[in-house]
DNA sequence: CTTTTAAAGTGTTAATTTGACAACAAGCAG
DNA sequence: CTGCTTGTTGTCAAATTAACACTTTAAAAG
């Protein structure tokens, strides 16, 4: 059944860019494309939006079909448009970011897809349409935010060590963080809570596993909070100036 | 002559929130709609993106359509595209937001609209569609991102006073500044320089006129710099703490 | 059982930044 | 000259930041 307009009109798609912590490493989700163009390329997942679908309910919809992953944190990242991005018509994609704790998703290749992979965000192989300039932007934006929104929690499970924290931090921003003021800081923010577990997983001494307190967090966001950490290197500033 | 899909396609619109500071207030630029729906509504300029348009270049063509207002700093926003927020069919709109220097940009109404108007956003009229939804994300992001990001010198005209700097921060902001804490702070980050001209458009004391230097502030952004103003009130923190 | 090993946990100090605060200067109006 | 308005400038106390090292714990190794 054909639609016909007075005007040509474009294709939307959303498309996601998932984040999740493995290895000690940012990786990221992508897809092997099974059609053309670009067959066999890896790619973010993602696919058309539907005429009465929102744009957020797609980009969740094709996320789960194409990769299994659903109930994520999901936040738009950016509108892609440019008018020869897609060989065969003219899309405009709307790009959406993830972030999810890795055990508590499991993947597996959607029907469109295949394969479904996790790569680090420092070796990517060569992707399909821009989709590289949307990585390169999503990583980006994780990198900013993190040091203002709590958003990091969304890579961990919901219990963690106050170590995974700073590690995700320090993956993330890609720099050492001390760890004495790494603790005084989160801590003194007051928005994790001390749980009764412990974590004896690893083969040395246990640790004291925390859990993000979005209510307390809410509450001094509103009087402001945040999480920037200057760099852990020493200070240089006026030292050999003369007078 | 007609065009014909598969699939129903959506509409691409790009709109744009014009901010502008005038008389000690932030304004938006709003046109009156000439045509249904919402037929002499106000609402913010934007319009159909031509299909080998990019997107952004749709927005400013529109822009200068509506209003008359080209050649400024543009960003996009963030894309809305909830299935029922145009009547008529399914339209997608990636909203921009834009900051432009009063002076430099007369405004005129466009063929598409009655009137091209300022409003205040703490007065706005009844908008059309989502607009009043867009704009208020509009107006948050360009709080967030002032304390960033140098975008409100785009506000000013390339040479200004200090005071009128602060008073776009504090109209931005909603809150007083400490006038000496901003300078020493302002010009503590090296990114203005001062010009040879005097402000001698007031009736009082002529005042020096600096101007951005986007130069030097990329040299310093690199080593990360921000405008975060504190509070402008009594420290309140453990001073009626036993021990 | 003792030693070794690896990660967990913990405080103090000096440098820097922040924010509160007030007086004088310059030009115009009267 | 006086009054008024806006421009301009510095000090100090408080808070924050970043540097920095040793003890604790539990399992593994010997």
């Amino acid at each position: 059944m054909p639609y016909t307009y007075k005007f040509p009109h474009p294709s939307i798609t959303a498309d996601v860019v998932i984040f999740a912590m493995h290895e000690n490493d940012l990786k990221v989700l992508l897809v092997q494309r099974k059609n053309p163009p670009y067959k066999n390329h890896w790619a973010i997942p993602g696919g058309f939006v539907e005429i009465d679908e929102d744009l957020e309910l797609g980009a969740r919809r094709e996320l789960e079909e194409e990769t299994g992953v659903k109930n994520v944190f999901l936040e738009q990242l950016y509108t892609f448009g440019a008018p020869k991005r897609d060989p065969r018509e003219r899309v405009i994609t709307v790009a959406y970011y993830s972030l999810v704790n890795l055990e508590d998703h499991p993947v597996r290749a959607g029907s469109d897809a295949l394969n479904a992979c996790w790569f680090s965000v420092r070796q990517l192989p060569k992707l399909a349409f821009d989709h590289k300039k949307i990585l390169a932007m999503a990583v980006e934006r994780l990198k900013g935010k993190a040091l203002y929104a709590p958003i990091v929690f969304e890579l961990l499970p919901r219990k963690f060590k106050l170590s995974q924290l700073q590690q995700v931090f320090e993956i993330i921003l890609d720099r050492k963080l001390d760890k004495r003021n790494f603790r005084k800081k989160i801590l003194g923010t007051g928005m994790l809570t001390e749980t009764a577990g412990m974590d004896k997983s690893e083969q040395r001494r246990p640790a004291k596993l925390y859990r993000f307190d979005r209510k307390k967090f809410n509450k001094l966001n509103r009087e402001g909070v945040g999480f920037e950490f200057r760099p852990d290197s020493p200070r240089k500033r006026k030292t050999t100036e003369s007078s």
